[in-house]
DNA sequence: TTGATAATTCGATAAACTTCAAAATAAGCT
DNA sequence: AGCTTATTTTGAAGTTTATCGAATTATCAA
């Protein structure tokens, strides 16, 4: 699947963006990731793959750990595509009017 | 279901986001939307919903129809999310680290 | 009311997701 | 080699998702 679908997916699931509230704090090994969370290690485990599938997260391993760190490449990529998409769109539009109207704002 | 939740997996489809993306370019209502993907409208009109729950479109009706414009109130409550996770995150950051060093920056 | 058009909802199906327990892999220690 | 710890992979169960065609709802025009 595209880089864009499996960022946005990985995103969309609690338990994964808790993980990545973590990381924030520092990295952290797998253990110690799942050690936070009331779900099996396993499900830690997949959590991480489909993380590393959409590149939010990289890992790196010492010794017997596997030590999970935030990446951002990616993330850089899905916030500029979110910024083309809402760019120039007005919060608080005034209603009833359809299609492009082509009047600008009063300035 | 959270609407953090509820956004992010509303962007994880890539025809939800090609949608945000046509109705970037002025609004649409649903038979226009529908007719720009191979996929029928029923299924169209099911991403459609999931868009409006997520509250990244709006609906008005104008007759008999529906139409779509985008809503930018929880785009940037997902925005500013984004940014509080990975902010201060150096994309290329120092490797061979693990856990959280004690020392703080120089500062 | 009847007929036409626009869009959604319903019922079903196949694929994908989350989770678990158990088995397998990897690294370190003796 | 054997034993322990850390983590992932596998296999299975239950849930959610994407899609379709058919039925339904809503609006407009006579």
């Amino acid at each position: 699947m595209e880089t864009r679908s499996l960022v946005f997916k990985a995103l969309g699931d609690a338990t994964r963006r808790d993980i990545l509230e973590r990381l924030q704090q520092g990295d952290l090994n797998a253990g110690e990731i799942a050690a936070g969370f009331p779900i099996g290690k396993a499900s830690i485990s997949h959590h991480l793959n489909l993380l590393k599938q959409a590149g939010l997260v990289r890992v790196r391993r010492q010794g017997q750990q596997q030590i999970y760190s935030l990446h951002t490449t990616v993330f850089r990529e899905a916030m500029q595509w979110l910024m083309s998409v809402f760019q120039d769109q007005n919060p608080n539009p005034a209603k009833g009017r359809a299609k492009s109207s082509t009047s600008g704002q009063p300035g």
